[in-house]
DNA sequence: TAATAAATTTAGGCTTACCTAAATATAAAT
DNA sequence: ATTTATATTTAGGTAAGCCTAAATTTATTA
């Protein structure tokens, strides 16, 4: 049983199982792009290795083990996009797939080192917080701004990191992480939401809103 | 066929090629920890991929592809190892492992931003020289102690790395690139050579003298 | 409640890179 | 030149992680 396969299971394992309460055969199977029956196969063989809980037709939960390692990957994902963005002028936009490869090679020595050098960052270019070395995660409170209302106001403390090109479309629009930002329309019609940054009026489509989160507590 | 394997035979390759003219199947067994016939499978398989030429019982010789691939290779290790110590602390005899997995999941644009950050390094910590982007190697000149007769000095400007234990015992011993070191004896007895630095007198084994290297012209 | 749809598992296969042991080729030594 | 030793290849097998299609289970709808 590799190293990549397994920590790509258990990491999409583990987001699944944060959106849902559960990681289901075929959600799984999207996101990983295999078939159906492969993950069958490999969950099956992931139970026995005490990472996870499957019962057949219910999908599968992450034990206590197979958690500590989702959390283990994750830190060593969003340590390398903070590393890559500080060290190596990687922009917020071209971090994620370097950073989806190195994750897999690294030791625990390096994993050290780089958070060292970084002075123990505890978020990563996109504002995800990252989990401790003892699979701690801290989350940040939050709301995005299709959870806002008008003339709600406060600074972008996370955008989503699931597109490249949202991204890329970000910076050109001048928001970023500590942005200041205003509410200043919620369009009912279409779902988008304007807002007021440095007196321009910026409107965002609803996807884009629900990709943006400012600091008000929720 | 994976990229790791392949990568490992090529580089495994190269290295013999250099040393003995051809890489023969059990020297390569030997050096990737594989049984030999596990490497006449491979290096078939290489072969028509055109990244070597192999005749049964002679062995295999890279093509300009396979050559490419090998520097390339070579270039992305030395350059981690580089890396490694300059921006992550880490000591000459800390690298190579972690260099090793890192080579093999380093796009060009990772390879190309290390060598910017790093202000495109000629030499790695051990003063191997680091191919250049278009797979030229120069190589410097230098000599090992065990060639060197007595009274000739010169400045340390190459280290084997193939053995931590070794780097360790140079730096406990004062003894790192750029050292400035005079042969003072050669013992013909057990074939050791002492040298001077510093007015101190330091003996060194055979296998350790042919081990550095000094910038005397062959 | 029975029929239908959707999700999941099972079964049989493929490829890659490895293994071991037997067969064969080459090189060395008598 | 023949034997002996060494190197190499061949052949048959294995484990991982994937595939597809058939069988089964669960959920939904009539």
């Amino acid at each position: 049983m590799d190293n990549k396969s397994t920590e790509d299971y258990i990491k999409s394992i583990y987001r699944l199982e944060q959106d849902n309460g559960t990681a289901l055969t075929t959600s799984l199977a999207r996101l990983l792009g295999v078939g159906a029956g492969s993950v069958t196969d490999m969950v099956k063989k992931l139970s026995d290795k005490r990472l996870l809980h499957y019962e057949p037709y219910q999908g599968a939960k992450l034990t206590p083990d197979g958690k500590r390692l989702a959390l283990k990957m994750v830190r060593r994902h969003r340590l390398w996009e903070m590393f890559l963005v500080t060290f190596l002028n990687y922009k917020w936009d071209e971090v994620h797939d370097e950073a989806e490869r190195l994750e897999h090679v690294t030791s625990e020595g390096l994993e050290q080192r780089i958070d060292k050098a970084l002075g123990y960052p505890k978020v990563d270019p996109h504002g995800d917080p990252i989990p401790t070395a003892e699979g701690e995660l801290i989350d940040v409170s939050y709301k995005s701004l299709s959870d806002c209302n008008v003339s709600d106001e406060g600074v972008i403390v996370r955008v989503s990191d699931d597109s490249p090109e949202m991204l890329q479309l970000l910076t050109k629009l001048g928001l970023g992480l500590n942005t200041k930002i205003r509410i200043s329309q919620k369009v009912k019609y279409d779902g988008s939401v304007i807002i007021t940054m440095g007196g321009r009026e910026i409107p965002l489509s609803p996807v884009m809103s629900k990709s943006i989160f400012i600091n008000i507590p929720e």
